[in-house]
DNA sequence: TATTGTTATACTCTATAACTATA
DNA sequence: TATAGTTATAGAGTATAACAATA
């Protein structure tokens, strides 16, 4: 390993304990901004469901178990809550009678998309302090950091494509 | 508003946009991680708590409810738990006999030490995958933005600065 | 009387195990 | 028989309200 290589990768571990801290900030902020920045009708495990049905309309409720990392049955009761908030839908497959298909309400799309509008406008609170090269140089780094945990996600990702028991 | 200011107010918002999103990837895979990366004896509402007593040794119960943005009774119970597993250290204050003061132990220093380590080693893999122009931004963009949120915060945040409350 | 922390009660989240229906 | 989803039961997180001890 030569010099500039140790060099980048002194620079990948400032990076990721910058990450660090920072996810640890908004772990404190961002739940506890929970029901102060929203209505919060929602809880912060339902809105996790919320998040992936908006991804991945008609996924079924095991693979949604293993996309949350959550057993089936926290599943099915998360869905009953946001059933009940009638921001959830449960059809039947057409493919097999024992899957549902789960996916958003336009209740629930409305309600994903204002919650995500005042989470920015809250967000632009801060970022307004910011001078610009810092926005800029933001805007690219979280745009590679992105694309870098979509494809190694940080942590171990379950089956998902190799099992195709979804709809397949 | 000129021009100028109209192209920065742009700019912010795709930061805020950026980072709404980025925050989101991260509440499903952080969340999903949390006993596959460690070996999890400690629930992240519990995790919120060592963060918090890490940064401010001998805070009381209240205002770790406050910074928490959780009521006392929620706040009693997490630390009967992280007492338990021998975390956290609960003595009365010297300033007033109602008081507590909450500090982590040996234990949960190193349980935190190790835990923080481990993360950054799987943010690690992650940020191996960008370039290095964009690991630089990342750690640019980052450092000021944790300045803006810290001067800023995204939410609201309960009294604490004037309240004087703990140990005061 | 006001404040700090705990306990009582109730609801949500979570998991394991048992169950039903379907493949 | 194996798989998709639900239900039973139990432990943890959360809040409100009632309580004890202290200021």
């Amino acid at each position: 390993m030569g010099v500039n290589s140790a060099a980048s990768h002194r620079r990948a571990q400032d990076a990721a304990h910058a990450s660090r801290e920072v996810i640890e900030l908004l772990e404190v902020l961002w739940e506890r901004g929970r029901d102060a920045v929203s209505s919060a009708p929602v809880s912060s495990s339902q809105l996790r469901v919320m998040y992936i049905l908006d991804r991945d309309e008609g996924i079924n409720l095991r693979t949604l178990g293993e996309v949350l990392g959550a057993a089936p049955s926290s599943v099915s009761r998360l869905c009953d809550r946001l059933h009940a908030l009638g921001f959830v839908e449960r059809s039947p497959s057409q493919v097999s009678r024992r899957e549902l298909q789960l996916r958003l309400t336009a209740r629930g799309k409305a309600y994903l998309r204002d919650l995500r509008s005042r989470r920015e406008v809250a967000l632009l609170n801060a970022i307004d302090g910011m001078p610009a090269s810092a926005r800029t140089a933001l805007i690219e780094g979280l745009a590679s950091f992105r694309s870098a945990v979509e494809e190694a996600p940080p942590i171990r990702v379950p089956g998902r494509s190799e099992r195709s028991s979804r709809t397949a």
